[in-house]
DNA sequence: ATTCAGTCGACTGTCGACAGTATCACGGCA
DNA sequence: TGCCGTGATACTGTCGACAGTCGACTGAAT
């Protein structure tokens, strides 16, 4: 076996390109990526059995690698294992959608709080933040507005700075993704409705993070929510 | 390979055993909760490094298994993954405390809320409730009354029903527990102290559920552990 | 026709093995 | 003596294989 040693020579190129550490490659993390994007596309529709070989045969890889992906997705709750150790497609109904507007309202005011109070709040995360806001704005199809909305949250989430807020958030993000895939039809209308209502609530709520008021800003990500709260389990009844 | 058939002959013992179906085995799950256990314990102080054949050799089985368990208390925030793969202690400060304790603040009210809400509030879950409560009160050491509490307001997550929230609540309590085992000189005198404030808390909080109220309910998990968040960073500040 | 035993196939849980790589100790050389 | 190259060691990521088990299908007996 031939391997190929880069000479590190330390003159030259020292500061300008950091050269953020390689992370190892990590088929499972991959996979449980991919998975998680096929499932919200609606590849493996609910209540679907998502069986190790098809998968391996799938991705062109071997079982393990799919194992280790179908156990980060179960703790994230977007895969159920039955009492045989078959992962599942979870079926959301209209009572999860509640559910989780519950979980948010209790994580994403805490999250806009904590981002409000920190003091690198200039920094890249915001100008993301600002920059999604706009493509909001220009979305065309509705899956789109809700793909910028869910990230939108998730960057307040990351802005927060708090590790197990993420850890938290991550569960709560693969829910939205998935009942966001089960719902689509029913969903779609009000993404339409809603679209400039994100936006401006949106910018509101970056605003309030911004000016550093920590209160304005958890108000802000509490009453954009309750909203949906409010209008969801209504269009979704009558649909 | 000899099998032992045991004949099923319906007539007699139909009815008084029910004989709950039995849970494959998944040796994942029981390395995973023991490795929780251990590092609770201090077998594994702050920072350790867990590799997996010396996991593996200690509890007597392959290193698919452990690697399993150890991608799932990486999703609990219990084990961290550095950029070479290998898994670790993390090692926590007062300022995680914080950080935990509003997470719970977030999560907890709204578990309380939620259980107060359930129509079938008389059944098990409040009974198991109600022994911790007694079982607090005659806790001998600090270490039982920690356990003790964590189990309570575990209790209570799982009597709000909310499949979510569990999980999110999953990241929490290894957090709780990690957190518990590495400050334990310092929080041990404090537990002591709280253990009567504890019982009467937690009185009132399932008392609030028991009736149904969940305003009561979500007020009296707030500031339960709104006094922890005054009185702890001052505790350890000056420890 | 119905039911039950037996067989076949597929899948899960677990194991051992291999390749690639990072760390560390040791020995040669300036 | 200090530094660099080199081998040994240990560990991670991945793979293929095997045993046990469950469900579906088949065929025979009632």
């Amino acid at each position: 076996m031939v391997v190929f040693k880069v000479k590190t020579d330390p003159t030259p190129c020292e500061e300008p390109m950091p050269l953020n550490r390689v992370r190892r490659v990590n088929l499972a993390h991959d996979i449980s990526a991919q998975l998680s994007r096929a499932i919200v596309a609606g590849d493996f529709p609910a209540g679907a059995v998502l069986s190790e070989p098809m998968l391996a045969r799938k991705l062109g890889v071997s079982r393990a690698p799919v194992r280790e992906a179908l156990i980060e997705l179960e703790t994230r709750g977007m895969v159920e294992f039955d009492d045989r150790g078959r992962s599942r497609v979870p079926s959301l109904t209209p009572d999860d959608l509640v559910d989780i507007l519950r979980l948010r309202i209790a994580l994403e005011p805490l999250a806009a709080g904590l981002a409000a109070k920190r003091p690198d709040n200039e920094t890249g995360a915001l100008l993301e933040l600002e920059k999604n806001i706009a493509d909001t704005g220009r979305a065309r199809t509705p899956a789109e507005v809700a793909r910028l909305d869910t990230e939108f949250h998730s960057g307040i989430v990351r802005a927060s700075g708090s590790r197990r807020l993420l850890l938290c958030w991550n569960v709560v993000e693969h829910q939205v993704d998935l009942w966001l895939a089960q719902m689509q039809s029913r969903v779609e209308p009000l993404c339409e409705r809603l679209r400039d209502t994100t936006v401006s609530a949106h910018g509101q709520l970056l605003a309030a993070i911004r000016s550093g008021d920590a209160v304005q800003a958890e108000r802000e990500a509490r009453t954009h929510l309750t909203d949906w709260l409010e209008l969801l389990p209504g269009q979704l009844g009558e649909a």
